[in-house]
DNA sequence: GTTAGCACTCGACGAACGAGAGTGCTAACA
DNA sequence: TGTTAGCACTCTCGTTCGTCGAGTGCTAAC
């Protein structure tokens, strides 16, 4: 082996290839190559050429009359070099989230949304667990025919509510009051905290203790619900328009696995860099083996961080796709970071 | 022809075909049928009684040396047969639901993917537009960081909230005296009314405009959310279970036409009878060709229904589906009803 | 180092064919 | 008159075989 680097021209045709292959998702043959991006060069040149990156581990024959495929080495030099580079955030993508800021929870959920509509991949979104929540405010609204609606407000902003039922004689003034002499002995106490307390005077008092005993399991779901990463999943059946997928079974496999988050949200809450790339078998999904999973992290405050990504088959524009990712990253960032 | 009625006897084999193509999505042969059901009749006897069903269309053959198959207008029959008698509630579905009561908006969300879970089915809720909804209460929430969460609640019960933002200086009295201050200007007032009257005042208000354009916003979405019927869906991608759907360009034709929402609305929205069937081509949306739709209404109030379906190929236990579609809409038309 | 030429390989596609499933028809039977 | 056994017939499905074409690797010439 007298030349084992990736010189110039062979970084050019691996790129060519990869590009070819990713609009077609057909095998990529010299002649292609030599017409279509290095006119310059033979078919036969590009023969070599390609003979060679395949021994060096970036080719793959689907069999031996095809053209050649690139392997998830190949994916991983060329997105490492587009790493390399800035990611320019799309301004199309920002534009669009400028549109719809709503600054409540769900703000995850329609970026989710917005990226599967964009790119056309699955999009998904990981919001960290958040533990030691504390109450900031607990407010009960009056609701028609004996029912009041429980609203808790942590200090981080999350909201959570419910329906309960409250005796027909609390009006509107009292409710307030009620709200303020829990606010006043809840405020600052962590979820936990809540659900002791309560718990211990649900069962001295008498009458209301039915409001109490609500406001309980809503922080115990709450509390729940928070001490887990959650995770967002839009546009799952995007995967149906790629050939990849054109096997059922592949397809149903893919759902079935998106539907246990539990590996997703491991690979997505483990996200340090900026932006990361796990291509094929790296992503240790079984079932999404030639998939590739692009993430960009975000702020959420206190220091957590959350992270957004885009799922699809390993031949994707990841160009696209990392600026698409980078402003919905940005976006997200500035509505629920500190 | 001498005889045109479907006797005893046919109908016992007619209905033996379509529970055994139910379990197998195979054409069934008349052997079949000799063997498992009809046991004291030859198979050529069978053969004979399939001739004139199909003749009377009530089989189709995919091809002459094929079993038969149930056509459109015996899945009519059979389940005709089916709604004469009682639908008898699941017991399984309701236990299901008694578990998870909890009385917001979302039980349809909950019901829709209770349904979709326990069928293996597609599920789809529909609730009725509600016209003239008049405000009951309408509330600020202190958030922190200069931030308030705006409640309004609805003479019916429905309930929508967004984050504003508010001037620092205003704690959670103040909120709650102008709380106190719009629900007595406002109750009583269609979300139409409400944006007017606020659009007046914002213009003439300086400093706390915000709030009053906030309120604005929320009513005006609002109105336009519920002037149209909703239909929430839950386990669109179960369809892949079924060999009907092996087909990817059939899977996603269907998949694509669930997204449109506009005609399931127009099929849900036109709901007398308490269970209706819709099979094959009577449901009228292309891309659901070989697919059926089994709905049951409930009331939500004010005389409105709202209806709940669930959707399979044609080929579906029908007794099953409605039982838990009987549960389903039971429940919630306790819940949702006056 | 590059290129033209050529033999070779392998999958896709279509035709031919046998096996198997299921039918319709006829004739015999109760 | 209704039921059944028997049989010829039809059609699908899976297999095999041969052809076509795309694409390669190798060699020799530039």
């Amino acid at each position: 082996m007298r030349e084992a680097g990736v010189d110039a021209r062979k970084k050019r045709i691996l790129q060519a290839i990869i590009e070819d292959y990713v609009l077609t998702a057909l095998p990529v043959g010299s002649r292609t190559i030599s017409r279509k991006y290095e006119t310059s060069l033979s078919s036969a040149t590009i023969r070599n050429e390609m003979s060679d990156l395949e021994e060096m581990g970036y080719l793959a024959q689907p069999h031996v009359s095809a053209g050649r495929v690139p392997s998830h080495k190949a994916y991983r030099l060329y997105v490492d070099g587009l790493l390399q580079g800035e990611v320019r955030a799309d301004e199309e993508m920002k534009a669009f989230f400028a549109d719809q800021l709503r600054p409540t929870e769900d703000v995850a959920t329609a970026a989710a949304q917005a990226l599967a509509g964009l790119t056309r991949y699955t999009a998904v979104v990981m919001m960290p667990k958040q533990l030691e929540l504390r109450v900031s405010c607990l407010q009960l609204v009056p609701m028609p025919r004996g029912a009041a609606l429980l609203v808790i407000v942590t200090d981080t902003g999350a909201i959570r509510d419910t329906v309960i039922r409250v005796s027909e004689r609390l009006d509107s003034d009292a409710l307030f009051s009620i709200s303020r002499l829990l606010t006043e002995r809840l405020a600052g106490r962590t979820l936990q905290e809540v659900q002791e307390m309560l718990g211990a005077y649900a069962r001295m008092n008498g009458p209301d203790a039915r409001v109490l005993e609500g406001i309980a399991a809503l922080a115990a779901q709450m509390e729940k619900q928070s001490a887990q990463d959650t995770v967002i999943i839009a546009g799952s059946h995007n995967i149906l328009n790629y050939p990849e997928y054109s096997d059922v079974e592949k397809a149903r496999a893919f759902l079935t696995a998106l539907e246990e988050k539990e590996k997703l949200t491991h690979l997505l809450s483990h996200h340090d860099a900026p932006f990361m790339v796990h291509i094929g078998s790296e992503s240790a999904i079984s079932d999404m083996q030639d998939c590739a999973i692009v993430t960009a992290g975000f702020p959420v405050g206190r220091g957590h961080r959350g992270a957004v990504g885009v799922i699809g088959p390993s031949r994707m524009p990841y160009e696209k796709v990392l600026s698409a990712l980078g402003a919905a990253s940005h976006v997200l960032g500035e509505l629920l970071g500190e």
